[in-house]
DNA sequence: CAATACTGATTGAACGTTCATTCAGTCTAA
DNA sequence: TTAGACTGAATGAACGTTCAATCAGTATTG
Protein backbone atom coordinates (compact mmCIF):
# COMPACT_ATOMS: atom_id res chain seq x y z
CA UNK A 1 0.00 0.00 0.00
CA UNK A 2 2.07 2.95 -1.26
CA UNK A 3 1.18 6.40 0.09
CA UNK A 4 -1.47 8.27 -1.87
CA UNK A 5 -0.42 11.44 -3.67
CA UNK A 6 -1.67 14.58 -1.94
CA UNK A 7 -3.94 15.74 -4.72
CA UNK A 8 -5.27 12.27 -5.29
CA UNK A 9 -6.24 12.07 -1.65
CA UNK A 10 -7.86 15.47 -1.93
CA UNK A 11 -10.00 14.23 -4.80
CA UNK A 12 -10.89 11.04 -2.94
CA UNK A 13 -11.94 12.87 0.20
CA UNK A 14 -13.87 15.45 -1.72
CA UNK A 15 -15.69 12.76 -3.70
CA UNK A 16 -16.47 10.89 -0.51
CA UNK A 17 -18.06 13.97 1.00
CA UNK A 18 -20.19 14.64 -2.05
CA UNK A 19 -21.29 11.04 -2.43
CA UNK A 20 -22.56 11.11 1.11
CA UNK A 21 -25.04 13.82 0.20
CA UNK A 22 -25.86 13.00 -3.39
CA UNK A 23 -25.06 9.36 -4.00
CA UNK A 24 -22.84 7.97 -6.76
CA UNK A 25 -25.03 9.18 -9.55
CA UNK A 26 -25.85 12.53 -8.06
CA UNK A 27 -22.18 13.46 -8.33
CA UNK A 28 -21.02 14.42 -11.80
CA UNK A 29 -17.29 14.49 -12.32
CA UNK A 30 -17.61 18.24 -12.80
CA UNK A 31 -19.07 18.56 -9.33
CA UNK A 32 -16.35 16.45 -7.77
CA UNK A 33 -13.75 18.51 -9.58
CA UNK A 34 -15.21 21.79 -8.44
CA UNK A 35 -15.50 20.55 -4.87
CA UNK A 36 -11.88 19.46 -4.88
CA UNK A 37 -10.80 22.75 -6.41
CA UNK A 38 -9.39 21.22 -9.58
CA UNK A 39 -10.47 21.14 -13.18
CA UNK A 40 -12.52 18.26 -14.53
CA UNK A 41 -9.65 17.01 -16.62
CA UNK A 42 -7.28 16.86 -13.68
CA UNK A 43 -9.18 13.99 -12.14
CA UNK A 44 -8.15 11.92 -15.14
CA UNK A 45 -4.51 12.40 -14.25
CA UNK A 46 -5.15 10.33 -11.16
CA UNK A 47 -8.02 8.08 -12.17
CA UNK A 48 -8.81 6.26 -15.36
CA UNK A 49 -12.53 6.82 -15.08
CA UNK A 50 -15.32 7.49 -12.66
CA UNK A 51 -15.63 3.78 -12.07
CA UNK A 52 -11.98 3.62 -11.21
CA UNK A 53 -12.35 6.50 -8.78
CA UNK A 54 -15.23 4.82 -7.02
CA UNK A 55 -13.39 1.55 -6.90
CA UNK A 56 -10.36 3.21 -5.32
CA UNK A 57 -12.64 4.95 -2.91
CA UNK A 58 -13.84 1.56 -1.78
CA UNK A 59 -10.40 0.34 -0.86
CA UNK A 60 -9.60 3.70 0.66
CA UNK A 61 -12.69 3.57 2.88
CA UNK A 62 -12.27 -0.06 3.77
CA UNK A 63 -8.69 0.53 4.76
CA UNK A 64 -9.79 3.40 6.98
CA UNK A 65 -12.25 1.13 8.75
CA UNK A 66 -9.63 -1.55 9.17
CA UNK A 67 -7.03 0.87 10.53
CA UNK A 68 -9.45 2.45 12.93
CA UNK A 69 -10.92 -0.72 14.38
CA UNK A 70 -7.81 -2.86 14.49
CA UNK A 71 -5.78 0.07 15.79
CA UNK A 72 -8.24 0.55 18.63
CA UNK A 73 -8.03 -3.05 19.78
CA UNK A 74 -6.27 -3.53 23.10
CA UNK A 75 -5.40 -7.20 23.37
CA UNK A 76 -4.59 -6.87 27.06
CA UNK A 77 -8.26 -6.39 27.93
CA UNK A 78 -10.74 -9.17 28.55
CA UNK A 79 -12.52 -10.34 25.44
CA UNK A 80 -15.88 -8.80 26.12
CA UNK A 81 -14.30 -5.38 26.59
CA UNK A 82 -12.38 -5.85 23.39
CA UNK A 83 -15.60 -6.62 21.60
CA UNK A 84 -17.45 -3.65 23.03
CA UNK A 85 -14.51 -1.47 22.01
CA UNK A 86 -14.65 -2.93 18.53
CA UNK A 87 -18.33 -2.15 18.29
CA UNK A 88 -17.94 1.35 19.72
CA UNK A 89 -14.94 2.18 17.56
CA UNK A 90 -16.71 1.21 14.39
CA UNK A 91 -19.87 2.94 15.47
CA UNK A 92 -17.90 6.07 16.37
CA UNK A 93 -16.07 6.09 13.07
CA UNK A 94 -19.39 6.00 11.27
CA UNK A 95 -20.63 8.82 13.48
CA UNK A 96 -17.57 10.99 12.95
CA UNK A 97 -17.31 10.27 9.28
CA UNK A 98 -20.78 9.45 8.04
CA UNK A 99 -19.49 9.71 4.49
CA UNK A 100 -17.56 6.49 5.02
CA UNK A 101 -20.59 4.59 6.17
CA UNK A 102 -22.76 6.04 3.45
CA UNK A 103 -20.26 5.27 0.75
CA UNK A 104 -19.66 1.78 2.01
CA UNK A 105 -23.30 0.87 2.13
CA UNK A 106 -23.88 2.29 -1.30
CA UNK A 107 -20.93 0.50 -2.76
CA UNK A 108 -21.77 -2.87 -1.27
CA UNK A 109 -25.11 -3.05 -3.01
CA UNK A 110 -24.07 -1.34 -6.22
CA UNK A 111 -23.02 -2.92 -9.50
CA UNK A 112 -19.51 -1.64 -8.76
CA UNK A 113 -19.24 -4.40 -6.20
CA UNK A 114 -18.17 -7.03 -8.70
CA UNK A 115 -17.04 -10.57 -7.86
CA UNK A 116 -13.42 -9.51 -8.38
CA UNK A 117 -13.79 -6.81 -5.77
CA UNK A 118 -15.49 -9.25 -3.44
CA UNK A 119 -12.73 -11.78 -3.82
CA UNK A 120 -9.90 -9.29 -3.47
CA UNK A 121 -7.65 -9.76 -0.45
CA UNK A 122 -8.94 -7.80 2.49
CA UNK A 123 -6.94 -7.07 5.61
CA UNK A 124 -10.19 -6.00 7.22
CA UNK A 125 -11.84 -9.33 6.55
CA UNK A 126 -8.75 -11.23 7.65
CA UNK A 127 -8.47 -9.24 10.82
CA UNK A 128 -12.08 -10.00 11.67
CA UNK A 129 -11.53 -13.67 11.01
CA UNK A 130 -8.67 -13.69 13.49
CA UNK A 131 -10.49 -11.59 16.04
CA UNK A 132 -13.56 -13.75 16.20
CA UNK A 133 -11.58 -16.99 15.94
CA UNK A 134 -9.62 -15.94 19.01
CA UNK A 135 -12.86 -15.34 20.89
CA UNK A 136 -14.09 -18.76 19.89
CA UNK A 137 -10.84 -20.52 20.77
CA UNK A 138 -10.73 -18.91 24.17
CA UNK A 139 -14.29 -19.97 24.87
CA UNK A 140 -15.93 -16.57 24.98
CA UNK A 141 -17.87 -16.82 21.75
CA UNK A 142 -20.24 -19.37 20.29
CA UNK A 143 -18.53 -22.18 18.45
CA UNK A 144 -19.67 -21.02 15.04
CA UNK A 145 -17.93 -19.86 11.92
CA UNK A 146 -16.19 -16.50 12.49
CA UNK A 147 -18.00 -15.40 9.36
CA UNK A 148 -21.37 -15.88 11.02
CA UNK A 149 -20.29 -13.84 14.00
CA UNK A 150 -19.00 -11.13 11.69
CA UNK A 151 -22.29 -11.02 9.77
CA UNK A 152 -24.16 -10.56 13.03
CA UNK A 153 -21.91 -7.83 14.34
CA UNK A 154 -21.55 -5.84 11.16
CA UNK A 155 -25.29 -6.09 10.62
CA UNK A 156 -26.07 -4.52 13.94
CA UNK A 157 -23.57 -1.69 13.50
CA UNK A 158 -24.81 -0.94 10.01
CA UNK A 159 -28.43 -1.07 11.01
CA UNK A 160 -27.86 1.19 13.97
CA UNK A 161 -25.78 3.65 11.94
CA UNK A 162 -28.34 3.87 9.20
CA UNK A 163 -31.08 4.64 11.68
CA UNK A 164 -28.87 7.15 13.45
CA UNK A 165 -28.30 8.87 10.10
CA UNK A 166 -31.86 8.92 8.88
CA UNK A 167 -33.84 9.41 12.05
CA UNK A 168 -31.55 11.31 14.39
CA UNK A 169 -34.37 13.70 15.33
CA UNK A 170 -36.80 10.92 16.21
CA UNK A 171 -34.12 9.02 18.10
CA UNK A 172 -33.33 11.84 20.48
CA UNK A 173 -36.99 12.81 20.74
CA UNK A 174 -37.94 9.31 21.82
CA UNK A 175 -34.89 9.13 24.08
CA UNK A 176 -33.62 5.98 22.45
CA UNK A 177 -30.11 4.89 23.41
CA UNK A 178 -28.56 3.22 20.41
CA UNK A 179 -25.53 2.11 22.39
CA UNK A 180 -27.64 -0.59 23.97
CA UNK A 181 -27.14 -2.46 20.73
CA UNK A 182 -23.54 -3.29 21.56
CA UNK A 183 -24.57 -5.26 24.64
CA UNK A 184 -27.34 -6.93 22.71
CA UNK A 185 -24.95 -7.93 19.99
CA UNK A 186 -22.58 -9.31 22.57
CA UNK A 187 -25.39 -11.51 23.86
CA UNK A 188 -25.98 -12.70 20.33
CA UNK A 189 -22.43 -13.90 19.81
CA UNK A 190 -21.18 -14.87 23.27
CA UNK A 191 -21.11 -18.45 24.41
CA UNK A 192 -24.49 -19.04 26.02
CA UNK B 1 -55.08 0.70 -0.83
CA UNK B 2 -56.96 0.35 -4.11
CA UNK B 3 -55.95 -2.51 -6.41
CA UNK B 4 -53.18 -1.68 -8.84
CA UNK B 5 -54.04 -1.68 -12.53
CA UNK B 6 -52.74 -4.75 -14.30
CA UNK B 7 -50.37 -2.95 -16.60
CA UNK B 8 -49.12 -0.73 -13.83
CA UNK B 9 -48.29 -3.79 -11.80
CA UNK B 10 -46.56 -5.30 -14.81
CA UNK B 11 -44.36 -2.23 -15.08
CA UNK B 12 -43.62 -2.25 -11.35
CA UNK B 13 -42.62 -5.90 -11.30
CA UNK B 14 -40.56 -5.58 -14.41
CA UNK B 15 -38.76 -2.54 -13.01
CA UNK B 16 -38.14 -4.37 -9.75
CA UNK B 17 -36.50 -7.24 -11.58
CA UNK B 18 -34.25 -4.97 -13.60
CA UNK B 19 -33.25 -2.83 -10.65
CA UNK B 20 -32.09 -5.92 -8.84
CA UNK B 21 -29.49 -6.55 -11.53
CA UNK B 22 -28.58 -3.06 -12.62
CA UNK B 23 -29.46 -0.66 -9.84
CA UNK B 24 -31.64 2.44 -10.14
CA UNK B 25 -29.33 4.22 -12.48
CA UNK B 26 -28.44 1.23 -14.58
CA UNK B 27 -32.07 1.05 -15.67
CA UNK B 28 -33.08 3.59 -18.28
CA UNK B 29 -36.78 4.03 -18.79
CA UNK B 30 -36.28 2.56 -22.26
CA UNK B 31 -34.96 -0.63 -20.70
CA UNK B 32 -37.80 -0.87 -18.23
CA UNK B 33 -40.28 -0.31 -21.02
CA UNK B 34 -38.73 -2.97 -23.21
CA UNK B 35 -38.63 -5.41 -20.32
CA UNK B 36 -42.28 -4.80 -19.55
CA UNK B 37 -43.19 -5.16 -23.21
CA UNK B 38 -44.54 -1.64 -23.56
CA UNK B 39 -43.37 1.52 -25.25
CA UNK B 40 -41.41 4.11 -23.35
CA UNK B 41 -44.25 6.57 -23.44
CA UNK B 42 -46.70 4.13 -21.93
CA UNK B 43 -44.92 4.22 -18.61
CA UNK B 44 -45.88 7.87 -18.36
CA UNK B 45 -49.54 6.95 -18.52
CA UNK B 46 -49.10 5.28 -15.14
CA UNK B 47 -46.27 7.23 -13.56
CA UNK B 48 -45.40 10.90 -13.55
CA UNK B 49 -41.70 10.32 -13.76
CA UNK B 50 -38.96 7.86 -13.02
CA UNK B 51 -38.79 9.23 -9.50
CA UNK B 52 -42.46 8.61 -9.09
CA UNK B 53 -42.10 5.05 -10.33
CA UNK B 54 -39.33 4.33 -7.86
CA UNK B 55 -41.26 5.92 -5.06
CA UNK B 56 -44.31 3.76 -5.82
CA UNK B 57 -42.06 0.75 -6.00
CA UNK B 58 -40.98 1.48 -2.46
CA UNK B 59 -44.50 1.35 -1.08
CA UNK B 60 -45.24 -1.66 -3.24
CA UNK B 61 -42.23 -3.55 -1.88
CA UNK B 62 -42.77 -2.46 1.69
CA UNK B 63 -46.35 -3.58 1.56
CA UNK B 64 -45.26 -6.95 0.26
CA UNK B 65 -42.91 -7.36 3.20
CA UNK B 66 -45.60 -6.32 5.62
CA UNK B 67 -48.17 -8.67 4.16
CA UNK B 68 -45.79 -11.59 4.10
CA UNK B 69 -44.44 -11.25 7.61
CA UNK B 70 -47.59 -10.19 9.41
CA UNK B 71 -49.60 -12.78 7.49
CA UNK B 72 -47.22 -15.50 8.62
CA UNK B 73 -47.54 -14.65 12.28
CA UNK B 74 -49.42 -17.22 14.33
CA UNK B 75 -50.38 -15.58 17.61
CA UNK B 76 -51.30 -18.90 19.17
CA UNK B 77 -47.65 -19.97 19.33
CA UNK B 78 -45.25 -19.12 22.12
CA UNK B 79 -43.40 -15.87 21.58
CA UNK B 80 -40.04 -17.31 20.74
CA UNK B 81 -41.55 -19.43 17.98
CA UNK B 82 -43.38 -16.42 16.69
CA UNK B 83 -40.13 -14.53 16.55
CA UNK B 84 -38.26 -17.32 14.79
CA UNK B 85 -41.11 -17.48 12.29
CA UNK B 86 -40.90 -13.75 11.77
CA UNK B 87 -37.19 -14.01 11.10
CA UNK B 88 -37.56 -17.01 8.82
CA UNK B 89 -40.47 -15.53 6.90
CA UNK B 90 -38.62 -12.33 6.17
CA UNK B 91 -35.46 -14.21 5.34
CA UNK B 92 -37.39 -16.53 3.05
CA UNK B 93 -39.11 -13.67 1.28
CA UNK B 94 -35.74 -12.12 0.56
CA UNK B 95 -34.50 -15.47 -0.70
CA UNK B 96 -37.50 -16.07 -2.95
CA UNK B 97 -37.65 -12.53 -4.19
CA UNK B 98 -34.15 -11.09 -3.99
CA UNK B 99 -35.31 -8.15 -6.05
CA UNK B 100 -37.34 -6.94 -3.09
CA UNK B 101 -34.42 -7.00 -0.76
CA UNK B 102 -32.11 -5.41 -3.30
CA UNK B 103 -34.55 -2.69 -4.09
CA UNK B 104 -35.29 -1.98 -0.48
CA UNK B 105 -31.67 -1.69 0.51
CA UNK B 106 -30.94 0.56 -2.43
CA UNK B 107 -33.90 2.75 -1.75
CA UNK B 108 -33.19 3.18 1.94
CA UNK B 109 -29.80 4.75 1.33
CA UNK B 110 -30.72 6.64 -1.82
CA UNK B 111 -31.69 10.27 -2.18
CA UNK B 112 -35.20 9.04 -3.03
CA UNK B 113 -35.61 8.23 0.64
CA UNK B 114 -36.67 11.72 1.59
CA UNK B 115 -37.94 12.83 5.00
CA UNK B 116 -41.52 12.77 3.69
CA UNK B 117 -41.14 9.15 2.71
CA UNK B 118 -39.59 8.37 6.06
CA UNK B 119 -42.40 10.03 7.93
CA UNK B 120 -45.16 8.48 5.86
CA UNK B 121 -47.50 6.14 7.70
CA UNK B 122 -46.21 2.61 7.57
CA UNK B 123 -48.30 -0.42 8.48
CA UNK B 124 -45.08 -2.39 8.48
CA UNK B 125 -43.47 -0.14 11.05
CA UNK B 126 -46.62 -0.08 13.16
CA UNK B 127 -46.96 -3.81 13.05
CA UNK B 128 -43.39 -4.21 14.25
CA UNK B 129 -43.99 -1.77 17.05
CA UNK B 130 -46.92 -3.83 18.26
CA UNK B 131 -45.15 -7.13 17.81
CA UNK B 132 -42.13 -6.21 19.85
CA UNK B 133 -44.16 -4.31 22.42
CA UNK B 134 -46.20 -7.45 23.03
CA UNK B 135 -43.00 -9.43 23.59
CA UNK B 136 -41.80 -6.84 26.05
CA UNK B 137 -45.11 -6.63 27.92
CA UNK B 138 -45.29 -10.38 28.26
CA UNK B 139 -41.78 -10.50 29.64
CA UNK B 140 -40.08 -12.36 26.83
CA UNK B 141 -38.05 -9.49 25.47
CA UNK B 142 -35.68 -6.97 27.00
CA UNK B 143 -37.38 -3.92 28.41
CA UNK B 144 -36.12 -1.62 25.70
CA UNK B 145 -37.73 0.50 23.04
CA UNK B 146 -39.42 -1.67 20.40
CA UNK B 147 -37.48 0.42 17.92
CA UNK B 148 -34.18 -0.82 19.29
CA UNK B 149 -35.33 -4.40 19.01
CA UNK B 150 -36.48 -3.77 15.47
CA UNK B 151 -33.13 -2.25 14.52
CA UNK B 152 -31.36 -5.31 15.84
CA UNK B 153 -33.59 -7.80 14.08
CA UNK B 154 -33.80 -6.06 10.75
CA UNK B 155 -30.06 -5.54 10.83
CA UNK B 156 -29.35 -9.21 11.19
CA UNK B 157 -31.78 -10.23 8.45
CA UNK B 158 -30.40 -7.62 6.07
CA UNK B 159 -26.81 -8.49 6.82
CA UNK B 160 -27.48 -12.18 6.36
CA UNK B 161 -29.43 -11.64 3.16
CA UNK B 162 -26.77 -9.47 1.64
CA UNK B 163 -24.08 -12.04 2.33
CA UNK B 164 -26.32 -14.80 1.00
CA UNK B 165 -26.73 -12.77 -2.19
CA UNK B 166 -23.14 -11.82 -2.74
CA UNK B 167 -21.29 -14.83 -1.48
CA UNK B 168 -23.60 -17.77 -2.01
CA UNK B 169 -20.78 -19.84 -3.49
CA UNK B 170 -18.43 -19.24 -0.57
CA UNK B 171 -21.20 -19.85 1.93
CA UNK B 172 -22.02 -23.33 0.69
CA UNK B 173 -18.37 -24.10 0.11
CA UNK B 174 -17.52 -23.29 3.72
CA UNK B 175 -20.65 -25.06 4.90
CA UNK B 176 -21.92 -22.04 6.76
CA UNK B 177 -25.47 -22.24 8.08
CA UNK B 178 -26.96 -18.79 7.92
CA UNK B 179 -30.08 -19.86 9.78
CA UNK B 180 -28.07 -19.89 12.99
CA UNK B 181 -28.49 -16.13 12.92
CA UNK B 182 -32.13 -16.35 13.93
CA UNK B 183 -31.23 -18.01 17.23
CA UNK B 184 -28.43 -15.56 17.78
CA UNK B 185 -30.76 -12.66 17.16
CA UNK B 186 -33.23 -14.12 19.60
CA UNK B 187 -30.50 -14.16 22.23
CA UNK B 188 -29.82 -10.53 21.46
CA UNK B 189 -33.37 -9.39 22.10
CA UNK B 190 -34.74 -11.85 24.67
CA UNK B 191 -34.93 -11.00 28.33
CA UNK B 192 -31.61 -12.12 29.78
C1' DC C 1 -76.63 -4.60 -39.48
C1' DA C 2 -73.25 -1.71 -41.33
C1' DA C 3 -70.91 2.57 -41.48
C1' DT C 4 -69.06 6.15 -38.89
C1' DA C 5 -67.48 8.76 -35.05
C1' DC C 6 -65.39 8.82 -30.79
C1' DT C 7 -62.26 7.55 -26.90
C1' DG C 8 -58.32 6.72 -24.51
C1' DA C 9 -54.43 3.72 -24.37
C1' DT C 10 -50.19 2.97 -26.86
C1' DT C 11 -46.34 3.82 -29.78
C1' DG C 12 -41.61 5.29 -30.81
C1' DA C 13 -39.09 8.92 -33.04
C1' DA C 14 -37.42 13.30 -31.67
C1' DC C 15 -35.94 16.82 -28.28
C1' DG C 16 -33.23 18.97 -24.97
C1' DT C 17 -30.34 18.17 -21.23
C1' DT C 18 -26.79 16.08 -18.62
C1' DC C 19 -22.69 13.91 -18.14
C1' DA C 20 -18.16 11.35 -18.58
C1' DT C 21 -14.41 11.94 -21.16
C1' DT C 22 -11.06 14.21 -24.36
C1' DC C 23 -7.64 17.35 -25.87
C1' DA C 24 -5.30 21.49 -27.40
C1' DG C 25 -3.27 24.85 -25.09
C1' DT C 26 -1.17 26.91 -20.67
C1' DC C 27 1.38 26.83 -16.50
C1' DT C 28 5.01 25.21 -13.24
C1' DA C 29 9.04 23.50 -11.34
C1' DA C 30 13.44 21.52 -11.84
C1' DT D 1 14.18 23.99 -21.80
C1' DT D 2 11.07 20.50 -21.15
C1' DA D 3 8.28 17.03 -18.94
C1' DG D 4 4.43 16.64 -16.56
C1' DA D 5 0.55 18.72 -14.28
C1' DC D 6 -3.37 21.41 -15.05
C1' DT D 7 -7.21 23.83 -17.35
C1' DG D 8 -11.88 24.13 -19.12
C1' DA D 9 -14.29 24.36 -23.45
C1' DA D 10 -15.70 20.94 -26.69
C1' DT D 11 -17.53 16.33 -27.88
C1' DG D 12 -20.71 12.88 -28.36
C1' DA D 13 -23.31 9.30 -26.21
C1' DA D 14 -27.05 8.31 -23.12
C1' DC D 15 -30.99 9.47 -20.90
C1' DG D 16 -35.73 11.17 -19.26
C1' DT D 17 -39.48 13.01 -21.23
C1' DT D 18 -42.72 14.67 -24.85
C1' DC D 19 -46.13 14.36 -28.37
C1' DA D 20 -48.12 13.66 -32.94
C1' DA D 21 -49.71 9.65 -34.96
C1' DT D 22 -51.84 5.07 -34.63
C1' DC D 23 -54.78 1.59 -33.11
C1' DA D 24 -58.34 -1.25 -30.76
C1' DG D 25 -62.46 -1.14 -28.87
C1' DT D 26 -67.00 0.89 -28.09
C1' DA D 27 -70.84 3.81 -28.82
C1' DT D 28 -73.89 6.13 -32.20
C1' DT D 29 -76.45 6.68 -36.16
C1' DG D 30 -79.16 5.65 -40.39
Amino acid sequence: MEPIAEKKKLILESALALIKDHGFHGCPMSMMAKNAGVAAGTIYTYFDSKDDLISELYFYAKNMIFTHVSGGDDTSLDFKSRFINYWNNLSQLYLDRPEIQRFFEQFMISPFNTPEVQNADSPWHDWNGNFFQEGIDKGYLRSLSPDILFIMVIGSVNSMSRVRQNFSAKITEKGIDLNQLSEMTWDAIRKQ
